[in-house]
DNA sequence: CCTTGCCCATACGCAGGCGTACGGGTAGAG
DNA sequence: CTCTACCCGTACGCCTGCGTATGGGCAAGG
């Protein structure tokens, strides 16, 4: 009954075409379990719902995986993936600190579904294993803007309080997104909203106030051993 | 073999003290939900593991409560009900507004039980009843910092980007403590990063310099025809 | 003592998810 | 054509949680 048009593609390219009814791949599943997570948390990971997600029933899974949490892993190192990919394709490539960081901010509100993934997986910290790649991905989120901040002229401390602080702030934005989207403005207010965040959370060293529209380029300072 | 001794406390007092194996109430079964949904999200809210935990069985919920979901909506009452009591009866007697929002700031970062409990149940908003009440518990801290910055002299829409700033940011501290807590300093460092995060939030209109360790009383603006 | 009402234990059927055993079908190699 | 490896379907047992039916213990009231 399958139209059995083998491919076997391998785990290092996206078949882009699901092309109707193909064999499975154990990163389809993945996805597949990403997007179940997305939608119903950690709890709609479940093999049975995602087989018949996919068309296919658990004889499949369980040639691609041992079990459940071989699933859960592969999931989660590919979203592992995906975020340090993405971030350092987008703006990495920007030498300007504070074009890094106003970057940092837009795609933090602009990727809405990212952020819901993000969230659902944070909310499944009891288990060990999400614990791991929470982990990891925050510390390497927070270590960037750190690195940023510490470019932009401030010392180590107060580079990650104010890493720590913007950090929260896109946290905190996307669960309010989430939860309550009416309080979040759309359209000219939300530039606004966006703006004011901006201009609040990227000081320059001693100096408040001035520039409201242009961005100057802040020479950064030497910080002893190393440069930025 | 129960010990039997007839109580029956009404709603309106907690037991203060359980005694050993009084007769349950329905309050002491959604005390044990939230606590339950504060370690293990909404999935842990399950009738046959609290009955274990109340050392009790099936019998007696289902005396208290037709299913499962009266007794979510029981608990997130009492959670909204012990939120805005909690809330009004900490920082609704201040009466400088600046105040009142530092006072918030210290509640919402010092109180670690009731944030996790919090992002508990906001990551179970694909659930339409308990979205109902994250909805309005939201609203109402939202509304509650607008007042305040309203107070401060600052216009509606202004007083709504900076409540919509400040409450981001408690919601993304309580998520940086929850994932990854080695991020959040303790002791020194954090009054200096809360020093930070209190002076940046709660800026005073037009001038943002000045006045470091003092934190002047601003005077409210009358806001009929338009303040700022 | 007996009745009534409150609170709970026991036992059952049901549904859904996990993991396993086993068989079948297809494509490619020979 | 046959054999083999790969991928998947089917069927089963197990566990856990939901909801129900039913009975029983205990205290208060008569």
């Amino acid at each position: 009954m399958p139209l059995t048009a083998r491919v076997c593609l391998s785990l290092k390219s996206t078949p882009s075409v699901p092309d109707a009814k193909q064999n499975l791949t154990a990163e389809a599943w993945a996805r597949a379990a990403l997007d179940a997570m997305a939608s119903g948390g950690l709890e709609a990971v479940a093999v049975e719902p995602l087989a018949r997600r996919l068309g296919v029933t658990k004889g499949s899974f369980y040639w691609h995986f041992a079990n459940r949490e071989a699933l859960l892993r592969a999931a989660l190192a590919l979203w592992e993936r995906r975020e340090t990919e993405e971030v350092l394709a987008r703006i990495g490539d920007e030498a300007d600190p504070y074009a890094r960081i106003v970057k940092v901010f837009k795609e933090a509100n602009a990727g809405y579904r990212s952020g819901r993934l993000y969230l659902a997986i944070a909310a499944a910290e009891d288990h060990p294993l999400v614990n791991e790649f929470v982990r990891r991905v925050s510390e390497r989120r927070m270590a960037y803007l750190v690195e940023c901040y510490e470019a932009l002229g401030f010392e180590p401390t107060r580079a990650q309080h104010w890493a720590r602080f913007a950090y929260a702030t896109f946290m905190g934005n996307l669960q309010i997104r989430r939860d309550t989207p009416e309080l979040m403005p759309g359209g000219p207010q939300f530039n606004e909203y966006l703006k004011l965040m901006i201009k609040t959370l990227i000081p320059r060293e001693g100096a408040d106030r001035g520039a409201e529209e242009s961005h100057p380029h802040v020479v950064p300072m030497r910080q002893s051993g190393g440069g930025a």
